[in-house]
DNA sequence: AACTATTTATAAGA
DNA sequence: TTCTTATAAATAGTT
């Protein structure tokens, strides 16, 4: 729709594409909010130019939401056409991990101090978690939750495995130390040491961290 | 563009909201597949009726692709905005921590053998972490999904911990099986937990990773 | 689902 | 980029 009609294909002449892609963008997102006004739908949408610069917009919900939404529906079909037999085998698989949850958590809370978390959401965090567990044990799991809880086990059955591993580890090391007749001197490691150099009290700096996940 | 000129405001008959969503989503699909064709760009968008009904496309690449990218460009550009001073902030590292993960679930289905969960499951279980990370970035994350990421991003802390301590005391097992023959030589150790490493009582405590992450 | 009168988007030009 | 405008395209209301 313009003063000539053009053939839908890659605009080869650089400028004109990216005027075409200019014009064309808003149009679609013009677009897309109408529709979702109209009609009362929830629309997202990613848009990656040729040069890949990002363009991303979103209306009746935001992006995240829309995202989330997405993955969720997504993953409940495909856990439907997967068939019950599986459905099953993993739903009481998860069940059993989830039992453990809500102790854990509220372990990792009593040690943590979590300073971006006031007191009031830390006991809405427990009161979550546990809904959510009632809510499984119930089988009467929300998508949602389902979904939120799955990477909790697999990352706490990962601790568990890890940390068998460090024990028998550290056992070799204690029974070779003492096989051997002069135990060195460690030396400490750079990275971390040079991040609290100046601050060996702020044990609330997230730098180490952020070092050791390099 | 028809008979007569409409208000943007929600359709309330509601034959013709379906009516004109059908129409409207037709055409958007179709503005779309010539933005990509024409100025050579990814799109991928996401619709959800009134009725929740989904609808997706995209074009140029796979939705999973375009998603993919979209978060690894959107965490690119906080990054870029927030800088590196702002990296003491909680938040950041949180983020910081939460690209991990996906790359970490790969490797936990890499290694781990689990045999209660499906592959499908597993399939699915990146996508969770995707959409986990997606809201978690935004700021716009609702309070439950919020609550629920924190101890995802603990135990994803720990574990990461875990492991780096892990192959620490390999390699320190390593070369101290070495030293039998030659003289010892491991002073490029990366050692981040040196503060415990000779303390065989403390392997089953997260005492030690719970207070980096502070 | 089609049709078609109109509105709207936009290609080219400035 | 932004605006203008002739024209192509989308679509609201109708059948």
């Amino acid at each position: 729709m313009g003063r000539k009609k053009i053939e839908i294909k890659r605009i080869e002449e650089r400028n004109n594409r990216h005027v075409t892609f200019s014009k064309r963008r808003n149009g679609l997102l013009k677009k897309a909010k109408e529709l979702s006004i109209l009609c009362d739908a929830q629309i997202g949408a990613i848009i990656f130019s040729d040069l890949n610069k990002l363009y991303h917009f979103s209306h009746g919900n935001s992006l995240a939401a829309i995202l989330q939404h997405y993955h969720e529906v997504s993953y409940a079909y495909e856990r439907e056409v997967t068939g019950v037999q599986e459905h099953k085998n993993t739903k009481s698989a998860r069940s059993q991990a989830n039992r453990n949850i809500l102790q854990s958590v509220q372990r990792y809370l009593d040690e943590l101090n979590l300073d971006q978390l006031t007191e009031a959401d830390l006991a809405q965090l427990e009161k979550e978690m546990e809904s959510a567990l009632v809510q499984t044990r119930e089988t009467k799991v929300s998508v949602n939750t389902q979904h939120m809880m799955e990477p909790i086990i697999i990352l706490q059955e990962k601790e568990k495995l890890l940390r068998e591993e460090n024990k028998l580890l550290k056992q070799q090391i204690s029974a070779m130390e003492k096989e051997d007749v002069a135990p060195r001197e460690m030396d400490n490691n750079r990275d971390i040491d040079m991040e609290h150099a100046n601050n060996e009290t702020d044990n609330s700096s997230p730098r180490q961290t952020l070092m050791l996940l390099q």
